[in-house]
DNA sequence: TTATTATTTTTGGTATACCAAAAATAATTT
DNA sequence: AAATTATTTTTGGTATACCAAAAATAATAA
């Protein structure tokens, strides 16, 4: 088998498992990865050979520790690419992930290590993903939607997952920026929107505009 | 055809076409790229189908203006992250190639771009190959080995080919570093040694050393 | 010019990663 | 439980990139 039809297989397994806790369906890994259940059949049984997946017939797959060990280098690879993109090239938040799809194919563990010690080896990416350490340990990200907030607890903004120039200029008129502390007052029954405490000030965030808005509990 | 493989056909037929003078062999593209003749024939008649090549039987192969100019772009690709990964992560230049020859296959223009301008748009690589434009263009090199020099011509030591630390070791007591001028006075028919002038005294230099400095003409 | 050697091409065959369609199995709904 | 639907697996087939061995061609030496 191929090293990137595997990294691939594995990646995907890994963000279909939730870390690692459930096991993933054929139907679930061909839609991600663009191919039919078929040829996953095929590939799991494949993987399973090479002691890196759990599988038995009609059940479902799962990684086998080496496996996991695998998957977690290469979100590692992923992530850490994606930062060093967003922060010392200067692209976007919306372009980096695209890149990072071929950059974390490039297996060599001295060259992540640079590239983390330039970023003074970071737990999250720019998209408040954890980003596992050499040994694949990830720190669990307490990041949040602000949609998902509970009432009255304090957040501080970490980021935001749309970049589209109409909802910046929106932030940016509310104030609405990455370190701001902000707290939730109450829920509109009708349209989910938020009643949100701001410097201070009530303002109303639409349940679209709070899906799109990354918090942290502050602390 | 795969991408890749694509990919580094294109630039081995340019590489051992001198910048795509000559016409190149199977066997020779054969040798280089670690397959035996029969693959290369096979190959060879697919890029000629995307008229990337030029290609008559038993007769040699070599790249159209299309796939000299795919090939260029490699190049710059690969001697790009060269000299990024020496300036920019610390890389010895003696690990730099390796970790190259995957990353320059990742084809993305704004990537190799924002590389280059945080290089300064660079014309050499660290071993003094030229870097292509994002048109192409070559700058000639006027880069030699200390063993081709003319003598009375001064030349500027501009690089090493030999990463050793006893090489290097040798090269510091000698004050031969980079930005040094030098001078061939005679050469030793007997074991074609070379008499140097460098910082005002004769220093003699023995062919194999002499064969790993590169010097460009003073001016 | 004829041998001899080297190179190139053809032919037949392998492994990988995929697909389409059919068959088998599992999960849901009625 | 039986029928329907969804998922999984099997079966047969494609294209790619390779190889080994034989045949054809080109180049070099005698």
């Amino acid at each position: 088998m191929q090293k990137e039809t595997v990294e691939n297989y594995l990646k995907t397994i890994y963000h279909l498992s939730n870390g690692n806790a459930q096991v993933v369906s054929n139907k679930a890994l061909a839609d991600r990865l663009g191919v039919i259940p078929a040829t996953v059949t095929e590939a799991v049984k494949k993987l399973h050979g090479l002691k890196l997946v759990e599988y038995e017939k009609s059940y479902g797959t799962r990684l086998t520790t080496a496996g996991a060990k695998m998957a977690l280098d290469i979100v590692r690879r992923h992530r850490i690419w994606e930062t060093y993109l967003a922060t010392e090239l200067g692209f976007g938040w919306d372009e980096v992930h695209a890149i990072a799809e071929e950059l974390e194919h490039v297996k060599n563990d001295k060259l992540i290590k640079k590239l983390a010690e330039k970023l003074g080896n970071p737990h999250f990416d720019p998209h408040g993903d954890p980003i596992p350490d050499e040994k694949g340990k990830i720190r669990k990200s307490n990041f949040i939607k602000l949609s998902d907030a509970k009432p009255k607890t304090v957040y501080t903004i970490m980021g935001v997952t749309d970049h589209s120039p109409a909802f910046l200029k929106y932030l940016e008129k509310h104030k609405l920026v990455i370190g701001v502390a902000v707290q939730v007052r109450s829920v509109e029954e009708f349209d989910h929107s938020l009643n949100v405490v701001c410097h201070k000030k009530r303002i109303a965030v639409s349940a679209v505009a709070a899906g799109c808005i990354i918090v942290a509990p502050k602390g």
